[in-house]
DNA sequence: AAAAACTAAATTATAGATAATTTTCTGCCG
DNA sequence: CGGCAGAAAATTATCTATAATTTAGTTTTT
């Protein structure tokens, strides 16, 4: 197919375990093998072991020494504190993003928005609201903090996917319209303020199962 | 020697190469030959590249597909952009922190203080500067977050270690020593605003050089 | 049935080979 | 004399094969 690639082997198997990790697909402690992995991409162990090194840099996967590399565990704990990392990170960046919006940019998150709104399922949800996000935040220019806000979202989306699995509805989000009346009205800090609360809440919320049922799940807001 | 670590050569490799960036023995820009490394290791190539890769999550290399690895870049920009980090991370990570603090804590915090102060060069200042920090963020516990101010410390010290190559004072930390009162007395949120201006402040700043002539230079404060 | 010993599997590392690409050198030509 | 083209050298990225070490699992022994 397309042999020809930008990129190295070791980071396009990096990309496709980095999927399946975030899709559920692999499971949290579960082990990679490098020899089954090397067999299945048709590659040998060397750029396995290299895109395992790239997975465990995104907190997608840790190395044991010795007895080789799992797909990184989480907990509440853990989901927290990437969620209040991205929520000081994020308003960092919308500082610096504020004075190169443009309206063309406002434009097309608040499409994002709508996406994210319309979507039937969470995988197009995620998508959606990452672009948002990345939208607003990208004209910053601080490449390494957006590298960061990247991996964050990425383990946002791990958990976000588990509790998720089957039942899902989409839900309008008055935040992100909130943030972005805000920007459109020069009220920078208000949409800071918003942000910093939209990406920092988690918390217990009742839902409702497939089977009518009520329970307990932990639920990101964005 | 001592060849039963606990660690991969990939990681002893790894440390041996950022102790070297770090400290500007490796410049900017710099290419990282694995041929020659691996030779210089005793070492083959596989581990070096691992190397690479551990150096490249770090921010302090920068792999160019096809062209090899090079030490990373770093201008002003950047250094000013590790540095809002540092500040809004640091400051989350002092939040979390003080409920955990105790007298026992800043007594050692206070006794690097001292050190930093009483420093003859800026590899010791350095040191005891980041034992500072490190020592009042640790109580957090949240891993992810201390590891992200490890790499930005890292990245803040090649800054550091370039500028005062030659000349260097030990100055009186008034910063560290408010940050210690302020969390000795209870008030935390005056220590958490105090750390944020220390570290975001980046500035410039006239130098007496070791000539006796004045020009400017690029300072970070802590 | 618990402890010890053996076995199998996997990770970590080495070595050498190769294709592709980049860099460097060199000499020719305008 | 400077710049371009092409040749030569170096380097990366990869594969294959293999050794050493460690973990994990199984069997044997007491």
């Amino acid at each position: 197919m397309d042999k020809q690639r930008d990129d190295t082997i070791a980071s396009r198997i990096s990309r496709a375990l980095a999927e399946r990790i975030i899709s559920g697909a692999l499971t949290p402690g579960e082990r990679l093998r490098q020899d089954h992995i090397a067999e299945e991409f048709g590659a040998s162990h060397v750029p396995v072991r290299e895109a395992f090194r790239l997975l465990e840099a995104q907190g997608l996967a840790v190395s044991e020494p010795r007895r080789g590399f799992r797909v990184a565990a989480f907990d509440l704990k853990e989901v927290r504190e990437v969620a209040e990392m991205r929520a000081v990170l994020e308003v960092l960046a919308l500082r610096h993003a504020i004075p190169h919006l443009t309206a063309a940019i406002l434009d097309r998150a608040e499409a994002a928005t709508v996406a994210a709104d319309t979507s039937r399922d969470v995988r197009s949800w995620e998508a959606a609201n990452r672009a948002f996000h990345r939208l607003i935040l990208e004209p910053c220019g601080m490449p390494r903090l957006l590298v960061s806000i990247d991996d964050l979202h990425a383990a946002s989306a791990r958990f976000l996917f588990s509790a998720w699995r089957s039942s899902w509805e989409a839900r309008t989000d008055h935040d992100h319209r909130a943030i972005l009346a805000a920007l459109r009205e020069g009220r920078g800090d208000e949409a800071a303020k918003i942000l910093e609360r939209h990406v920092g809440w988690i918390g217990r919320t009742p839902v409702k199962t497939a089977a009518g049922e009520m329970r307990e799940a932990f639920l990101i807001v964005g």
